[in-house]
DNA sequence: ATACTGCACTGATCTAAAGCAGTCCTTGGG
DNA sequence: CCCAAGGACTGCTTTAGATCAGTGCAGTAT
Protein backbone atom coordinates (compact mmCIF):
# COMPACT_ATOMS: atom_id res chain seq x y z
CA UNK A 1 0.00 0.00 0.00
CA UNK A 2 1.65 3.55 -0.71
CA UNK A 3 0.95 6.61 0.57
CA UNK A 4 -0.95 9.79 -0.92
CA UNK A 5 0.59 12.59 -0.09
CA UNK A 6 -2.74 14.00 1.93
CA UNK A 7 -1.94 10.47 3.95
CA UNK A 8 1.76 10.90 4.27
CA UNK A 9 1.05 14.25 5.63
CA UNK A 10 -1.82 13.01 8.14
CA UNK A 11 0.68 10.47 9.31
CA UNK A 12 3.42 12.50 9.55
CA UNK A 13 1.46 14.62 12.00
CA UNK A 14 0.65 11.89 13.97
CA UNK A 15 4.64 11.57 15.39
CA UNK A 16 4.56 14.92 16.97
CA UNK A 17 4.71 15.69 20.65
CA UNK A 18 7.51 13.43 22.20
CA UNK A 19 7.13 12.83 26.09
CA UNK A 20 9.73 10.55 27.96
CA UNK A 21 8.03 8.95 31.13
CA UNK A 22 10.09 7.18 33.62
CA UNK A 23 10.06 3.20 34.31
CA UNK A 24 7.67 1.40 36.50
CA UNK A 25 4.86 4.27 36.99
CA UNK A 26 2.09 3.40 34.76
CA UNK A 27 1.26 5.39 31.56
CA UNK A 28 -2.14 6.83 32.15
CA UNK A 29 -1.06 7.96 35.36
CA UNK A 30 1.36 9.64 33.56
CA UNK A 31 -0.49 10.96 30.98
CA UNK A 32 -3.03 11.32 32.59
CA UNK A 33 -5.37 13.18 29.84
CA UNK A 34 -7.35 9.76 29.43
CA UNK A 35 -7.65 9.74 25.54
CA UNK A 36 -4.44 9.13 24.14
CA UNK A 37 -2.26 6.51 22.60
CA UNK A 38 1.81 6.83 21.80
CA UNK A 39 3.79 5.30 19.56
CA UNK A 40 6.43 3.93 21.04
CA UNK A 41 10.18 5.53 20.51
CA UNK A 42 13.10 4.10 22.49
CA UNK A 43 12.29 1.84 25.26
CA UNK A 44 10.35 -1.36 26.62
CA UNK A 45 6.52 -1.12 28.05
CA UNK A 46 4.49 -4.13 28.89
CA UNK A 47 0.74 -3.74 28.46
CA UNK A 48 -0.93 -6.27 31.09
CA UNK A 49 -4.36 -6.70 32.57
CA UNK A 50 -5.08 -7.26 36.53
CA UNK A 51 -6.95 -10.18 37.23
CA UNK A 52 -9.53 -9.68 39.84
CA UNK A 53 -7.32 -11.83 42.61
CA UNK A 54 -4.50 -9.35 42.24
CA UNK A 55 -2.03 -11.37 39.91
CA UNK A 56 -2.02 -9.50 36.07
CA UNK A 57 -1.42 -10.88 33.22
CA UNK A 58 1.22 -9.01 30.97
CA UNK A 59 -0.55 -9.16 27.82
CA UNK A 60 2.09 -8.47 25.39
CA UNK A 61 5.43 -5.74 25.36
CA UNK A 62 6.40 -3.06 23.26
CA UNK A 63 9.28 -2.48 21.89
CA UNK A 64 10.35 0.71 20.08
CA UNK A 65 8.13 1.47 16.76
CA UNK A 66 5.26 0.00 18.11
CA UNK A 67 2.04 1.39 18.68
CA UNK A 68 0.69 1.41 21.89
CA UNK A 69 -3.00 1.85 23.71
CA UNK A 70 -4.74 1.75 20.27
CA UNK A 71 -7.61 0.19 21.01
CA UNK A 72 -8.38 1.95 24.06
CA UNK A 73 -9.10 5.12 22.32
CA UNK A 74 -10.30 3.55 19.27
CA UNK A 75 -13.14 1.37 21.72
CA UNK A 76 -13.04 3.37 24.79
CA UNK A 77 -13.20 0.00 27.01
CA UNK A 78 -9.94 1.05 28.78
CA UNK A 79 -8.88 -2.42 29.16
CA UNK A 80 -4.88 -2.72 29.76
CA UNK A 81 -2.41 -1.02 31.37
CA UNK A 82 0.85 0.26 30.12
CA UNK A 83 3.71 0.46 32.41
CA UNK A 84 7.37 1.52 31.08
CA UNK A 85 10.04 -1.42 32.28
CA UNK A 86 12.41 1.36 31.37
CA UNK A 87 12.58 4.76 30.95
CA UNK A 88 10.78 5.49 27.40
CA UNK A 89 10.59 7.69 25.26
CA UNK A 90 6.92 7.89 23.48
CA UNK A 91 5.13 10.56 20.19
CA UNK A 92 1.22 11.03 21.95
CA UNK A 93 -1.75 10.77 19.74
CA UNK A 94 -4.63 12.18 21.10
CA UNK A 95 -8.21 10.54 20.18
CA UNK A 96 -9.18 13.72 18.54
CA UNK A 97 -5.96 13.42 15.81
CA UNK A 98 -6.62 10.25 15.42
CA UNK A 99 -10.40 10.28 14.41
CA UNK A 100 -9.83 13.54 12.58
CA UNK A 101 -6.98 11.20 10.14
CA UNK A 102 -9.39 8.65 9.96
CA UNK A 103 -12.00 10.87 8.66
CA UNK A 104 -9.90 12.18 6.09
CA UNK A 105 -8.53 9.22 5.16
CA UNK A 106 -10.50 6.23 5.30
CA UNK A 107 -7.60 4.20 3.48
CA UNK A 108 -5.73 5.15 6.52
CA UNK A 109 -8.11 4.30 8.81
CA UNK A 110 -8.58 0.53 7.24
CA UNK A 111 -5.32 0.16 7.42
CA UNK A 112 -4.24 1.12 11.13
CA UNK A 113 -6.99 -0.98 11.72
CA UNK A 114 -5.40 -3.92 9.92
CA UNK A 115 -2.51 -3.35 11.53
CA UNK A 116 -4.17 -3.57 15.06
CA UNK A 117 -5.94 -6.41 13.86
CA UNK A 118 -2.72 -8.64 13.52
CA UNK A 119 -1.40 -7.46 16.43
CA UNK A 120 -4.39 -9.07 18.71
CA UNK A 121 -3.87 -11.96 16.60
CA UNK A 122 0.04 -12.02 17.53
CA UNK A 123 -1.21 -11.71 20.97
CA UNK A 124 -4.29 -14.56 20.99
CA UNK A 125 -1.36 -16.86 19.73
CA UNK A 126 0.75 -16.19 22.75
CA UNK A 127 -2.10 -16.64 24.77
CA UNK A 128 -2.90 -20.26 23.30
CA UNK A 129 0.80 -20.86 23.53
CA UNK A 130 0.83 -20.06 27.30
CA UNK A 131 -2.36 -22.08 28.15
CA UNK A 132 -0.82 -25.43 26.42
CA UNK A 133 2.88 -25.51 26.59
CA UNK A 134 4.67 -26.81 30.07
CA UNK A 135 7.31 -24.04 31.66
CA UNK A 136 10.76 -25.19 30.20
CA UNK A 137 8.62 -25.03 26.73
CA UNK A 138 6.99 -21.63 27.02
CA UNK A 139 10.31 -19.67 28.65
CA UNK A 140 12.34 -21.19 25.75
CA UNK A 141 9.58 -19.80 23.43
CA UNK A 142 9.09 -16.43 24.91
CA UNK A 143 12.52 -15.78 24.49
CA UNK A 144 12.63 -16.79 21.05
CA UNK A 145 9.63 -14.72 19.94
CA UNK A 146 11.32 -11.86 21.37
CA UNK A 147 14.16 -12.28 19.52
CA UNK A 148 12.56 -12.34 16.17
CA UNK A 149 10.99 -9.54 16.84
CA UNK A 150 13.87 -6.95 18.33
CA UNK A 151 15.87 -8.69 15.31
CA UNK A 152 12.80 -7.01 12.90
CA UNK A 153 14.10 -3.80 14.17
CA UNK A 154 17.57 -4.65 14.58
CA UNK A 155 18.03 -5.07 18.18
CA UNK A 156 19.65 -8.41 18.20
CA UNK A 157 20.61 -11.85 16.67
CA UNK A 158 20.80 -14.89 16.65
CA UNK A 159 23.34 -14.71 19.42
CA UNK A 160 21.33 -12.91 21.86
CA UNK A 161 19.72 -9.24 22.84
CA UNK A 162 19.60 -6.92 25.60
CA UNK A 163 16.76 -7.60 27.78
CA UNK A 164 15.81 -5.05 30.67
CA UNK A 165 12.94 -7.98 31.51
CA UNK A 166 13.16 -9.04 35.31
CA UNK A 167 12.49 -12.44 36.15
CA UNK A 168 8.79 -11.45 37.34
CA UNK A 169 8.05 -9.66 34.23
CA UNK A 170 8.57 -13.47 32.62
CA UNK A 171 6.47 -14.65 35.25
CA UNK A 172 4.02 -12.30 34.50
CA UNK A 173 3.70 -13.26 31.00
CA UNK A 174 4.05 -16.40 30.87
CA UNK A 175 1.53 -16.90 33.79
CA UNK A 176 4.45 -18.49 36.19
CA UNK A 177 5.52 -18.21 39.63
CA UNK A 178 8.63 -16.20 39.86
CA UNK A 179 9.72 -18.99 41.43
CA UNK A 180 9.45 -21.17 38.81
CA UNK A 181 10.74 -19.15 36.20
CA UNK A 182 14.08 -18.83 38.00
CA UNK A 183 13.91 -22.72 38.23
CA UNK A 184 13.23 -23.19 34.53
CA UNK A 185 15.76 -20.38 33.79
CA UNK A 186 18.67 -22.55 34.98
CA UNK A 187 17.40 -25.02 33.75
CA UNK A 188 17.94 -24.28 30.18
CA UNK A 189 21.26 -22.74 31.57
CA UNK A 190 22.78 -25.77 32.16
CA UNK A 191 21.42 -27.56 29.24
CA UNK A 192 23.29 -24.67 27.80
CA UNK A 193 20.78 -23.70 25.44
CA UNK A 194 20.16 -19.96 26.65
CA UNK A 195 21.19 -17.35 29.45
CA UNK A 196 19.17 -15.10 30.84
CA UNK A 197 21.30 -12.70 32.95
CA UNK A 198 22.00 -9.08 33.85
CA UNK A 199 20.17 -7.66 30.97
CA UNK A 200 20.80 -9.74 28.51
CA UNK A 201 19.82 -12.55 26.83
CA UNK A 202 22.26 -15.04 25.37
CA UNK A 203 21.34 -18.03 22.73
CA UNK A 204 24.17 -20.89 24.04
CA UNK A 205 22.53 -23.32 21.75
CA UNK A 206 19.93 -21.39 19.39
CA UNK A 207 19.69 -24.75 17.42
CA UNK A 208 18.56 -26.79 20.35
CA UNK A 209 16.24 -23.99 21.75
CA UNK A 210 14.25 -23.76 18.22
CA UNK A 211 14.13 -27.76 18.56
CA UNK A 212 12.94 -27.75 22.32
CA UNK A 213 10.32 -24.67 21.66
CA UNK A 214 9.12 -26.18 18.49
CA UNK A 215 9.58 -22.38 17.95
CA UNK A 216 8.21 -21.36 13.66
CA UNK A 217 10.90 -19.61 12.47
CA UNK A 218 8.69 -18.39 9.97
CA UNK A 219 6.71 -16.93 13.19
CA UNK A 220 5.96 -13.22 11.86
CA UNK A 221 6.48 -12.72 8.45
CA UNK A 222 5.30 -9.62 7.44
CA UNK A 223 2.38 -10.45 4.95
CA UNK A 224 1.71 -6.72 4.27
CA UNK A 225 -1.81 -5.25 4.03
CA UNK A 226 -4.13 -6.52 1.31
CA UNK A 227 -6.04 -3.34 0.93
CA UNK A 228 -4.28 -1.93 -1.70
CA UNK B 1 -22.66 5.23 12.48
CA UNK B 2 -25.33 5.39 9.57
CA UNK B 3 -24.67 3.83 6.76
CA UNK B 4 -25.08 5.50 3.15
CA UNK B 5 -27.50 3.92 0.22
CA UNK B 6 -24.69 2.42 -1.59
CA UNK B 7 -22.78 1.13 1.90
CA UNK B 8 -26.38 -0.97 2.33
CA UNK B 9 -26.40 -2.23 -1.03
CA UNK B 10 -22.89 -3.17 -0.68
CA UNK B 11 -23.15 -4.81 2.73
CA UNK B 12 -26.68 -6.82 1.74
CA UNK B 13 -24.79 -8.38 -1.28
CA UNK B 14 -22.38 -9.81 1.04
CA UNK B 15 -25.67 -11.97 2.42
CA UNK B 16 -26.37 -13.99 -0.61
CA UNK B 17 -25.07 -17.46 -1.37
CA UNK B 18 -26.21 -19.29 1.47
CA UNK B 19 -24.94 -22.70 2.09
CA UNK B 20 -25.18 -25.52 4.33
CA UNK B 21 -22.80 -27.35 6.27
CA UNK B 22 -22.63 -30.79 8.30
CA UNK B 23 -21.51 -31.57 11.98
CA UNK B 24 -18.15 -32.57 12.81
CA UNK B 25 -16.84 -31.98 9.49
CA UNK B 26 -14.35 -28.93 9.35
CA UNK B 27 -15.63 -25.59 7.30
CA UNK B 28 -12.52 -25.24 5.58
CA UNK B 29 -12.66 -28.69 4.05
CA UNK B 30 -16.16 -28.58 3.18
CA UNK B 31 -15.61 -24.88 1.53
CA UNK B 32 -12.41 -26.00 0.10
CA UNK B 33 -12.35 -22.40 -2.55
CA UNK B 34 -9.50 -21.60 -0.40
CA UNK B 35 -10.53 -18.19 0.29
CA UNK B 36 -14.03 -17.45 1.92
CA UNK B 37 -15.64 -16.32 5.05
CA UNK B 38 -18.64 -16.91 6.24
CA UNK B 39 -21.79 -15.21 8.15
CA UNK B 40 -23.18 -17.68 10.44
CA UNK B 41 -27.08 -17.85 9.90
CA UNK B 42 -27.93 -20.98 12.35
CA UNK B 43 -26.54 -23.01 14.20
CA UNK B 44 -22.70 -23.56 16.03
CA UNK B 45 -19.20 -23.61 15.20
CA UNK B 46 -16.24 -23.83 17.58
CA UNK B 47 -12.79 -21.65 15.75
CA UNK B 48 -10.11 -23.71 17.09
CA UNK B 49 -6.03 -23.71 16.81
CA UNK B 50 -4.40 -27.44 16.71
CA UNK B 51 -0.72 -27.40 19.25
CA UNK B 52 2.06 -28.98 17.96
CA UNK B 53 1.18 -31.81 20.61
CA UNK B 54 -1.59 -32.89 19.32
CA UNK B 55 -4.06 -30.82 22.00
CA UNK B 56 -6.63 -28.33 20.40
CA UNK B 57 -7.02 -25.02 21.78
CA UNK B 58 -10.72 -23.76 20.84
CA UNK B 59 -10.32 -20.17 20.46
CA UNK B 60 -13.75 -18.95 20.20
CA UNK B 61 -17.42 -20.13 19.87
CA UNK B 62 -19.53 -18.64 16.62
CA UNK B 63 -23.00 -18.33 17.63
CA UNK B 64 -25.46 -16.99 14.49
CA UNK B 65 -25.68 -13.16 13.71
CA UNK B 66 -21.24 -14.06 14.10
CA UNK B 67 -18.65 -13.60 11.53
CA UNK B 68 -16.45 -16.28 10.92
CA UNK B 69 -12.98 -16.59 9.38
CA UNK B 70 -12.73 -13.07 8.48
CA UNK B 71 -8.93 -12.88 9.59
CA UNK B 72 -8.02 -15.74 7.77
CA UNK B 73 -9.02 -13.91 4.41
CA UNK B 74 -7.66 -10.47 5.31
CA UNK B 75 -4.02 -11.37 6.89
CA UNK B 76 -4.09 -14.68 4.87
CA UNK B 77 -2.64 -16.33 7.98
CA UNK B 78 -4.86 -19.52 7.52
CA UNK B 79 -4.47 -19.38 12.05
CA UNK B 80 -7.78 -21.42 12.81
CA UNK B 81 -9.82 -23.95 11.58
CA UNK B 82 -13.57 -24.18 12.21
CA UNK B 83 -15.48 -27.21 13.41
CA UNK B 84 -19.36 -26.72 12.87
CA UNK B 85 -20.78 -28.00 16.37
CA UNK B 86 -24.19 -28.89 14.75
CA UNK B 87 -25.43 -28.65 10.92
CA UNK B 88 -25.61 -24.95 10.35
CA UNK B 89 -26.26 -22.46 7.72
CA UNK B 90 -23.82 -20.16 6.55
CA UNK B 91 -23.73 -17.35 4.40
CA UNK B 92 -20.89 -17.52 2.03
CA UNK B 93 -18.41 -14.56 1.66
CA UNK B 94 -15.50 -14.62 -1.33
CA UNK B 95 -12.60 -12.54 -0.53
CA UNK B 96 -12.98 -10.20 -3.73
CA UNK B 97 -16.61 -9.78 -2.40
CA UNK B 98 -15.14 -8.14 0.67
CA UNK B 99 -12.04 -6.86 -1.12
CA UNK B 100 -14.26 -4.89 -3.56
CA UNK B 101 -16.63 -3.65 -0.89
CA UNK B 102 -14.01 -2.35 1.40
CA UNK B 103 -12.34 -0.24 -1.51
CA UNK B 104 -15.79 1.27 -2.66
CA UNK B 105 -16.66 2.44 1.15
CA UNK B 106 -13.39 2.59 2.79
CA UNK B 107 -15.93 3.66 5.87
CA UNK B 108 -17.47 0.36 5.91
CA UNK B 109 -14.28 -0.99 5.86
CA UNK B 110 -13.31 0.55 8.85
CA UNK B 111 -16.69 -0.85 11.01
CA UNK B 112 -15.67 -3.71 9.56
CA UNK B 113 -12.05 -3.89 10.89
CA UNK B 114 -13.58 -2.45 14.09
CA UNK B 115 -15.75 -5.02 14.74
CA UNK B 116 -13.08 -7.69 14.35
CA UNK B 117 -10.32 -5.86 16.11
CA UNK B 118 -13.39 -6.03 19.19
CA UNK B 119 -13.97 -9.77 18.62
CA UNK B 120 -10.42 -10.55 18.97
CA UNK B 121 -10.23 -8.01 22.52
CA UNK B 122 -13.13 -10.51 23.42
CA UNK B 123 -10.98 -13.83 23.05
CA UNK B 124 -8.11 -12.10 24.53
CA UNK B 125 -9.91 -11.31 27.48
CA UNK B 126 -11.13 -15.16 27.52
CA UNK B 127 -7.61 -16.42 27.27
CA UNK B 128 -6.33 -14.07 30.20
CA UNK B 129 -9.41 -16.12 32.16
CA UNK B 130 -8.55 -19.41 31.10
CA UNK B 131 -4.31 -18.81 32.08
CA UNK B 132 -5.54 -17.34 34.97
CA UNK B 133 -8.60 -18.86 36.69
CA UNK B 134 -8.99 -22.40 37.99
CA UNK B 135 -10.95 -24.82 36.51
CA UNK B 136 -14.42 -24.47 38.73
CA UNK B 137 -14.25 -20.56 38.65
CA UNK B 138 -13.30 -20.64 34.50
CA UNK B 139 -16.42 -24.04 34.13
CA UNK B 140 -18.81 -21.08 35.70
CA UNK B 141 -17.72 -18.11 34.00
CA UNK B 142 -17.86 -19.90 30.58
CA UNK B 143 -21.22 -20.96 31.06
CA UNK B 144 -22.06 -17.01 31.97
CA UNK B 145 -19.73 -15.97 29.14
CA UNK B 146 -22.16 -17.96 26.53
CA UNK B 147 -25.02 -17.17 28.50
CA UNK B 148 -24.46 -13.77 27.74
CA UNK B 149 -23.95 -13.56 24.61
CA UNK B 150 -26.76 -16.06 23.94
CA UNK B 151 -28.95 -13.68 25.28
CA UNK B 152 -27.67 -10.61 23.12
CA UNK B 153 -29.01 -12.54 20.39
CA UNK B 154 -32.44 -13.78 21.80
CA UNK B 155 -31.03 -17.67 22.61
CA UNK B 156 -31.23 -17.67 26.48
CA UNK B 157 -32.43 -16.54 29.62
CA UNK B 158 -30.74 -15.99 33.16
CA UNK B 159 -32.61 -19.48 33.76
CA UNK B 160 -30.30 -21.06 31.19
CA UNK B 161 -30.20 -21.84 27.63
CA UNK B 162 -29.83 -25.11 24.55
CA UNK B 163 -25.47 -25.61 24.22
CA UNK B 164 -25.09 -28.38 21.82
CA UNK B 165 -21.74 -28.65 23.20
CA UNK B 166 -20.05 -31.61 24.57
CA UNK B 167 -17.31 -31.96 27.82
CA UNK B 168 -15.14 -32.62 25.34
CA UNK B 169 -15.67 -28.68 23.79
CA UNK B 170 -15.68 -27.70 27.04
CA UNK B 171 -12.07 -28.98 27.91
CA UNK B 172 -10.51 -28.06 24.71
CA UNK B 173 -12.11 -24.50 25.24
CA UNK B 174 -10.87 -23.91 28.87
CA UNK B 175 -7.74 -26.05 29.04
CA UNK B 176 -8.88 -29.06 31.07
CA UNK B 177 -8.85 -32.68 30.58
CA UNK B 178 -12.58 -33.84 30.05
CA UNK B 179 -11.96 -36.12 32.60
CA UNK B 180 -11.29 -32.70 34.80
CA UNK B 181 -14.50 -30.81 33.32
CA UNK B 182 -16.83 -33.83 33.97
CA UNK B 183 -15.99 -32.99 38.15
CA UNK B 184 -16.25 -29.99 37.96
CA UNK B 185 -19.41 -29.94 36.58
CA UNK B 186 -20.72 -32.35 38.62
CA UNK B 187 -19.28 -30.40 41.77
CA UNK B 188 -21.53 -27.23 40.39
CA UNK B 189 -23.97 -29.39 39.91
CA UNK B 190 -24.46 -30.91 43.55
CA UNK B 191 -23.37 -27.41 44.93
CA UNK B 192 -26.69 -26.39 43.33
CA UNK B 193 -25.21 -23.44 41.51
CA UNK B 194 -25.50 -24.82 37.08
CA UNK B 195 -26.72 -27.94 35.08
CA UNK B 196 -25.00 -28.80 32.04
CA UNK B 197 -27.01 -31.98 30.80
CA UNK B 198 -29.14 -32.93 27.78
CA UNK B 199 -27.77 -30.54 25.99
CA UNK B 200 -29.18 -28.09 28.34
CA UNK B 201 -27.39 -25.63 30.48
CA UNK B 202 -29.51 -24.64 33.26
CA UNK B 203 -28.70 -21.96 35.99
CA UNK B 204 -30.07 -23.18 39.21
CA UNK B 205 -28.25 -19.93 41.13
CA UNK B 206 -27.52 -18.11 38.55
CA UNK B 207 -26.71 -15.27 41.98
CA UNK B 208 -24.20 -17.50 43.50
CA UNK B 209 -22.83 -18.42 39.60
CA UNK B 210 -21.84 -15.05 39.42
CA UNK B 211 -20.44 -14.55 42.72
CA UNK B 212 -18.41 -17.50 42.43
CA UNK B 213 -17.06 -16.70 38.99
CA UNK B 214 -16.67 -12.82 39.67
CA UNK B 215 -18.45 -12.63 36.46
CA UNK B 216 -18.74 -8.86 35.55
CA UNK B 217 -22.52 -8.76 34.16
CA UNK B 218 -21.31 -5.52 32.26
CA UNK B 219 -19.00 -7.69 29.95
CA UNK B 220 -20.28 -7.34 26.75
CA UNK B 221 -22.29 -3.80 26.51
CA UNK B 222 -21.91 -2.98 23.16
CA UNK B 223 -20.57 0.41 22.52
CA UNK B 224 -21.06 1.78 18.82
CA UNK B 225 -17.77 2.12 17.29
CA UNK B 226 -16.66 5.92 17.39
CA UNK B 227 -16.06 6.24 13.24
CA UNK B 228 -19.00 8.35 12.86
C1' DA C 1 29.52 1.42 58.19
C1' DT C 2 24.88 0.34 58.42
C1' DA C 3 20.42 -0.26 57.12
C1' DC C 4 16.88 -0.77 53.52
C1' DT C 5 15.15 -2.38 49.05
C1' DG C 6 14.79 -5.06 44.92
C1' DC C 7 16.10 -8.92 42.34
C1' DA C 8 18.01 -13.52 41.88
C1' DC C 9 18.01 -17.73 43.78
C1' DT C 10 17.04 -22.21 46.75
C1' DG C 11 14.80 -26.17 49.38
C1' DA C 12 10.65 -28.22 51.38
C1' DT C 13 5.88 -28.90 51.26
C1' DC C 14 1.34 -28.99 49.23
C1' DT C 15 -2.31 -29.29 45.71
C1' DA C 16 -4.91 -28.89 41.42
C1' DA C 17 -5.35 -31.12 37.66
C1' DA C 18 -3.50 -34.63 34.37
C1' DG C 19 -3.23 -39.32 33.07
C1' DC C 20 -4.70 -43.95 33.31
C1' DA C 21 -8.01 -47.43 33.32
C1' DG C 22 -12.19 -48.69 33.48
C1' DT C 23 -17.79 -48.86 33.85
C1' DC C 24 -22.36 -47.49 32.44
C1' DC C 25 -25.60 -45.78 29.20
C1' DT C 26 -27.49 -44.33 24.92
C1' DT C 27 -27.91 -44.47 19.99
C1' DG C 28 -27.68 -46.26 15.63
C1' DG C 29 -26.36 -49.94 12.23
C1' DG C 30 -25.98 -54.73 10.44
C1' DC D 1 -31.12 -58.52 18.68
C1' DC D 2 -26.50 -57.84 19.27
C1' DC D 3 -22.57 -55.26 18.71
C1' DA D 4 -19.94 -51.06 18.10
C1' DA D 5 -19.05 -46.37 19.26
C1' DG D 6 -19.22 -42.13 21.58
C1' DG D 7 -20.34 -39.52 25.59
C1' DA D 8 -20.76 -39.23 30.53
C1' DC D 9 -18.93 -40.57 34.58
C1' DT D 10 -15.69 -42.57 38.53
C1' DG D 11 -11.44 -44.02 41.52
C1' DC D 12 -6.58 -44.17 41.84
C1' DT D 13 -1.94 -42.54 40.97
C1' DT D 14 1.25 -39.15 39.51
C1' DT D 15 3.16 -34.69 38.54
C1' DA D 16 3.89 -29.87 37.40
C1' DG D 17 3.93 -26.03 39.39
C1' DA D 18 2.32 -22.97 43.41
C1' DT D 19 3.22 -21.47 47.91
C1' DC D 20 5.98 -20.70 51.88
C1' DA D 21 9.90 -19.38 53.91
C1' DG D 22 13.80 -18.31 53.55
C1' DT D 23 19.40 -16.75 51.87
C1' DG D 24 22.74 -13.90 49.25
C1' DC D 25 23.96 -9.87 46.92
C1' DA D 26 24.06 -5.49 44.61
C1' DG D 27 22.91 -0.58 44.78
C1' DT D 28 21.35 3.40 47.19
C1' DA D 29 20.12 6.09 50.94
C1' DT D 30 21.22 7.40 55.99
Amino acid sequence: MTLTDEEAVVLDRLHQRRRRFVAGRDLVYQGQAEQSAYILCAGWVCSYKLQPDGSRQIVDFQIPGDFLGLRSILLRTSDHSFEPIVDIMAAEVHQSDLLDAFARTPRLAAAVLWAASRDEAMVVEHLVGVGRRDAEVRVAHFLLELSARLALVGLGTKAGYACPLSQYHLADALGLSSVHVNRVLRKLREQGLATFQNGYVTFDDHEGLVALAEFDPAYLDQTGPLLA
